[in-house]
Order: C-alpha cells, then structure tokens, then sequence
DNA sequence: TTGAAAGCGCTAACAT
DNA sequence: ATGTTAGCGCTTTCAA
C-alpha cells in the first residue's frame, strides 16, 4: 500500500536513482526525465520517508525543545515563536513539558537523543548540568533559552535581567516609591536573582533603603504567589510597590492586594516581568518588563540551525534587551 | 562516535542478533548473555536508533497534534494534557500550529506523513476534510478533538457543546436575567452553532423571549472581541447578561463592560466557557463551562493508540459532559 | 541459545 | 544523463 522509491521508478520506467535525484534536486538530469517522474510521483501520491532518508545520515528536520511546563502561557508562548521559525526552515517540533523534574528531563532527553533529532533548545532550569554534559559529549547541537549554565560553553539566548529588573526598580522609584516589595518565584534560579539585583541597584543608585524583609518567594503557581504576597502586604510596615518576578506572580499580588482591601494601582502599585498575554487581559493592565518573546525563539532557532550546518565555529551569548511596558497597574505614590 | 548495534556486538563478543534481541526483551537468550551485553551497552552509553528501527517496520513511537495556535491558553492546556498522555505511553508530541490556514495544515500533515508518525491528533477547525480524506486513505491512524467531521467516520472526542450552551444559558436566566446576549468567535464552527443553541434553548425553556440582534460575532481576538462586546451593549436595549463562547471573549466582554462604565456582576453577568487558567486570573473571577481538558487529552490519546495497535475494528465518538463553574461575574439581576 | 543474512527506503559514490 | 550498488542501523526469519 506504502509508496516507495521503487514503485516511483518502476512506474516511471527509470532507475530509483533517478527518481532520487530529482526529489533532492542533485546531480544532472534532462528536464524531460525530471517532469515525468515528478509527474509520476504526484499520480502515486508518493511521499520520500524521511525516516529512510535520515537513516542515510541525512538530516531529521526535527529538533525539540524543553520547557518546564507547556500550559503555563510564557513557555506557550516561547515553544510557538520556536515553532514558527522552525517550520520556517522546514523544521518540526518535539514539545517536552519536564515540570522542572530532572528525571522527566532526562527520559526526554534520551528519547530525543535516541529519535535523532537534529538539535535541542532548552529553556528548562537544569539543575542536573549532567544532562547537558552528555548531549554536548554526543554532539548534540543545543541552545539554551533563558538560563545561565556558567560550567558549560553553550550557545545561549538570554534577556538581561537585571536591567529588567532595573527598569521595574527604577519605574518605581520614580514614581515616589519608597517601599517597595520584590516578590521572586524561585531564589536559586540565576535570572530571578539577576531581576532582584537589578531592582534593588535600582533603588540604591535613587537612595532608597533597602528592607531584605520586603523580599519573598513566591513560588510557581497563583496560589503559593498570593498567600507570599499576602504576607508581604501584612507586614508592620507595609510596601506601596511590588516587583513580582514574572506575571504570574504580579497577577496573584493583585489578587492578594484586593482581598486585603488594597486597590491597584492606588494603594499598591505592581509591576511584572515578562509581558505575556495575561498582561492585557487582567485589571489593571500589568505594568510590566516586556521580553522579546519572538525574538528570543527566533534566534534560539537560527543559531541551534547554524549549529546543525556545522556553520559556526565558536559558542556565542545573544543577550536581548528587555522593554518596561507601562500600563494601568502602577503610579505615583498617594501623597 | 556514535555507537551502533554492532559496536555493542563487537565489544560484547556476540551477534548483532543477539544484541538486537537483548534490546527487545523477544527470543531466548540465557541470563547470563544478557547480563554481559546489557552491561556493555551501558559501558558504551548505546542508545538504540529509533530511526533504524522505525526503518524496519516499527512504530515510531510519535504522534502528530494540530491546533490552531499553541500560544491560545486553551490549546496550550490541550497539548499538555496530550503531551503528559502520550509521554506515558512513550509517545512524543509533534506540535503543529496551523493559524487555521488549510495551506499550513496541508505542509503540516505532508510534513508528519513523511516522518511517519504513528498517529495525527487534529483539534484544528478543517474546513479541507480534503486532507483529512487523504490521511485515512492512507491509513494514517486520526482522532479528532471538539469538532465535527460529518462527512467522514473517525475517532471522536468531543464536549456536549449544546449542553454546555444550556448550562450557561440556564444559569443566567435562572439569576433572573431575560436580556441576555451571546458573544460567538465564529458562526461557521458548529461547535459555537451548538452553544449558541443549547444557550437559545435554554431561555426557551424558561419562556424568555430571544432577540436575534443579542447574537453577535466576536472573532479570535481579545480587540476583536471587545469591539462586538462593545456594540452589543450600547444598543438601545442593552443586555444585562452575556454568554460568551469561550474564555477569551468573556474577558474581552468585561473589559468592554467597564469601558462603559458598566460593573460586573453588578449590571452586567458575564458566562464563558472553556474554563482556562485565565478564568481565575481575572477581575472578577469567571463563571464558566468548564471543559474537561486533561480527560480530552487523555481519551484521544487512548484512542489513537488503540488505533495504532489495530486494537479497533470501530470508530467511536466520545462525547464529554462539561460542567458550570459558577464564579464572580454572574450574580442575579438588580431588583 | 546464538548467529548469518535478507531486507526496510533511501542516498551517494562510481560506472556506464 | 542515467543506472548499479554498497551502505545507513536495526529487526527478523531461518539455520546451526
């Protein structure tokens, strides 16, 4: 029933060889010969298995890309920027969801490895360097999104966070805050500790005193964000401002502010990190650090591609510049 | 570099055979050979190419899903919930975006077909059943997500959208409404025709009268749909209540209700459906028809392996019961 | 219990 | 300009 290269010959009256090259588009063959067997192809309906032909040492036209978790709207949104430019280039997406578990990123891993796919884009917090050691010892041609891995020479797309940070701290401040909370979702991740530097330099450089009290964890999801928020603006001396470390987070202090009997941005005025689609939707609209969410899969994508055509000799470090977008969920300090 | 069969067999000082078997868990091969050779694969860190073994014959342990736009919280969910399902079963997940644009769906199947997925999970809206055509004419094992396909027999699964639709129309009629309008994203999609007409139905059944002029379409976007939201509540008998066809919407109708200066729940309710991540996130939270997402994924997953593994000799329709999710932004009509 | 050998569908020299 | 043929890494009879 399945069309090969032979019934494409056989029907064509030439030799698989010759059918093969007009489907790559190598060596010499007359215009004539060309039309009938592409001809003759359409008519069969036949399509060349890639399977075959990456078994020949060809590429597999497939890369993957590892993310903690495919339903939380940031990482949706970077795997769709790595999708398109992609499929740009003819490439298809393995999607793997770890949940930051480095046994669930390791079984992917291998299974990629095993599936031979032609690259890998992590965008995962891989604790287990390990990992990643094994695949770069295997030639695996691999970009990280968003993380540091200091141990290891690897291409990398990065936004620099800590002039997002920078940016929040500075908006802030400028707007008459004096008291301003930072709440991170995870302190052992190098980006969050980069946002919480950048905010807090921020204030320093203005003279703002600094209360290490007034910075929490929040954790990953809306709940743990907003009981962390909640204890935040319960303390003795409550904060006017909040840098939340992603949107997420901002979101559950919003939620926490209300509750508390705190309106947005009058009493608490909030600001987020990542501009996702969220941003827009909620009320107040996020002031928030915008990250070059296509940008960042676009060039993920291009240099794991340079990488796999072997055009590229030395590693390289794209560091994007984050954007503060400011909407409805900040303002001036109430006099 | 890369290890092959027969560098585990030389190493291990037996036949490719052997070693094949090994792998397989099939013929009989004594204890100790395979000791001896599971150790050497480890030594050697071999993994198996799926690519040689798909060559053969076998599966490749790879599904295809088509939506249309993975950065859409709703389709996001879905593929998490197809992804989790098929990784348990060691299946990974080829995502393809289609923006529901035929031309893109058609490279995508062309694409899947070559890489010889085992199965295609389709959640997009094709109006080309064209291609879906030519997928079961080849035999490619498909299983449709939330949309009808008439024409053509194939696993189904699916929500009761005109139960949905009666749920939400229901409930605001029971909260004493009597003016209530509908936001749909697209009148051709029959999954809306069918809320649309459970929700009519619904104040049918409760003797409320229907003004044709309260349905209205309100695209796939957040303006876009706050645009209609708009102009649905500035006519000159404006509606105290709102069912919107999906989450999206809903939120877009209460952003354009407070650009009107109208409170929700106060003068306006406001019913989505879906029941996304972004259903809690907002202002007020959303009553909403909850879809069963993770059981979506899950069942069409089962389904298309039972399909792959000729397990089934019918098609099915699975049809899923969705659930009000009574929230914040509904609340009885003001004396 | 193990191994030899024939494919799977395709590519890429190398001949013709 | 076209065809012959030897692999690619693995599975699977069929012998031994």
């Amino acid at each position: 029933m399945k069309r090969t290269i032979y019934d494409v010959a056989d029907a064509a009256g030439v030799s698989i060889a010759t059918v093969s090259k007009v489907i790559n588009g190598t060596g010499r063959i007359s215009d004539k010969t060309r039309k009938h067997v592409v001809a003759v192809m359409d008519r069969l309906q036949y399509k060349p298995s890639m399977v075959a032909s990456a078994l020949t040492g060809k590429s597999t036209y497939t890369i993957g890309l590892t993310i903690p978790d495919l339903a939380n709207p940031y990482f949706a949104e970077i795997a769709r920027a790595v999708e398109d430019r992609g499929h740009e280039h003819g490439f298809n997406l393995f999607i793997c969801s770890t949940d930051n578990d480095p046994e669930k990123e390791d079984r992917y891993f291998s299974l990629l490895t095993q599936k031979r796919v032609d690259g890998i884009i992590v965008a995962t917090r891989t604790s287990k360097e390990l990992f990643l050691k094994q695949l770069v010892q295997k030639k695996v041609p691999i970009v990280l999104i968003a993380g540091e891995m200091p141990a290891l020479a690897l291409d990398t797309v990065m936004v620099d966070d800590y002039l997002g940070g920078y940016q929040a701290g500075s908006h802030l401040v400028e707007l008459g805050h004096r008291r301003i909370a930072i709440l991170a979702e995870d302190l052992d991740h190098i980006s969050n500790q980069e946002r919480i530097r950048g905010c807090l330099q921020a204030m320093r450089d203005h003279g703002v005193a600094i209360d290490d009290s007034l910075v929490q964890v929040g954790g990953f999801t809306l709940d743990s964000g907003r009981t962390a928020a909640t204890s935040l603006l319960n303390g003795s001396e409550p904060p006017t401002a909040l840098f939340a470390c992603n949107d997420l987070l901002a979101i559950a202090s919003i939620q926490a502010a209300r509750e508390q009997g705190l309106k947005v941005p009058d009493h608490l005025s909030v600001v987020g990190f990542d501009n996702t689609i969220l941003a827009t939707m909620i009320d107040p609209s996020l002031t928030t650090v915008a990250q070059p969410i296509q940008e960042i899969g676009r060039q993920a994508v291009d240099l794991l591609i340079q990488e796999i055509r072997n055009e590229k000799s030395i590693k390289q470090r794209a560091v994007l510049l984050p954007e503060l977008i400011i909407r409805q969920s900040s303002a001036a300090i109430e006099p």
